[in-house]
DNA sequence: TAGATTGTTAATCGATTAACAATC
DNA sequence: TAGATTGTTAATCGATTAACAATC
């Protein structure tokens, strides 16, 4: 890490300040700078936050101005990698995978996004060699081969939960260090590498607590 | 809601803890009690922290003894209005709404899933009329109607994100009160509405901080 | 009874907000 | 210069952990 002890609450809203900026640029070309206040607004944060979350990578505003819109947009994506292409790998090509991965590669198409679905793995062999937009399935006994060979550096998981943790380490050995979890189970990893849950029943099944009698 | 002002950090692991009973009582169907250090164990939460976020609700536990498994289940299941069917729509049919809105259908046979996947919908004339997996796709004019009649609580978004504000307050106005959006938008809700973002992009941007140079 | 484990209080830790001097 | 807005410190708020009396 380039930067010591970012608290993972920081790091969450940074992707939210680059995707508010990044509409601006596409919207309004014109618009250079940005306050803190604006920004927060833009993203649902508060402006001291917005400003104390910033000072902890650098300068990057002037007194009375702001901040100048391209420069931070740079500065952002400098900090979350997005500044050179990043590799993805997806494990389980159901229903659910399928989806995802068609989704990932079509956002490609976007010239700021840089995070790149470079292959497909699953357990059935009748999916080997078939093809979902251009990208091939392969079997998940070549993940470790694959993501030396391709430079995978993060892998979404979308297999049946009985089968997650199995492929979580593969990936893990293999040298992954970010994972994207949607099986619906508690994952074990090293402290070195990120595990991000998305199971959606868990957020259904949250949401419902706020619902009445 | 019936207790007052817990905590969305707690609600955020009722779900969990829920999900391990459940896991427990279809591999191990003779075990009945379980301690707080053996449930924290299992979902990724210290023994404390569980003993505390149950504590929030009521005395569900003996000294000395742990918790009763078949009773713990039923007051999480209570509290999270998961003891009833709650009846969900899904907006925006596309790739990742079809798959979302199929792998919902297909956790039904679920027993103790009683968050039911109700109604379609769509801005798509070509869509209307379409059924997936026996639920009928229909226009997004009919919302307000169909929240009323077929009595939906929460809606789950898959409209692209400039569709999605509009989906929203529609949806709101009709009385939805929970919200799971996968839209890459900062969305207005009103503060009765309890809004969950589920941008996959926004997570694969995080995660990638956390790579190497 | 002795051992185990809860429920709860106090201590700690961390994140957000408020406030303002610095300065553009 | 006067007004605006940053970067930063101090104050506040909230969540987690530690510790232990209560008690099964």
């Amino acid at each position: 890490m380039r930067w010591n002890k970012i608290s993972d609450a920081v790091v969450r809203r940074l992707p939210l300040y680059l995707r508010v900026l990044d509409e601006i640029t596409t919207e309004d070309p014109h618009k250079s700078l940005i306050s803190s206040q604006e920004l927060g607004d833009s993203s649902g944060v508060s402006p001291a936050l917005v400003r104390k979350d910033l000072a902890w990578f650098g300068e990057f505003g002037k007194q009375g101005v702001g901040y100048e819109i391209g420069y931070l947009q740079n500065e952002l994506r400098h900090i979350l990698n997005l500044d050179r292409t990043v590799k993805v790998g997806l494990v389980g090509v159901g229903q659910l995978g399928h989806a995802l991965a068609r989704y990932q590669l079509s956002r490609m198409k976007d010239v700021h996004f840089r995070i790149m679905l470079a292959a497909l793995f699953d357990s059935d062999v009748e999916k080997w060699g078939q093809d979902v937009d251009g990208v091939v399935i392969r079997p998940i006994a070549e993940l470790p081969a694959v993501v030396q060979s391709e430079q995978l550096e993060m892998m979404i998981v979308t297999v049946p939960a009985h089968a997650a943790q199995e492929v979580v380490n593969l990936s893990v050995n293999a040298g992954i260090k970010a994972i994207l979890n949607f099986a619906p189970t508690n994952l074990e990893v090293p402290a070195d590498v990120r595990l991000a849950n998305a199971d959606v029943t868990l957020e259904l099944q949250r949401l419902a607590y706020y619902l009445g009698v």
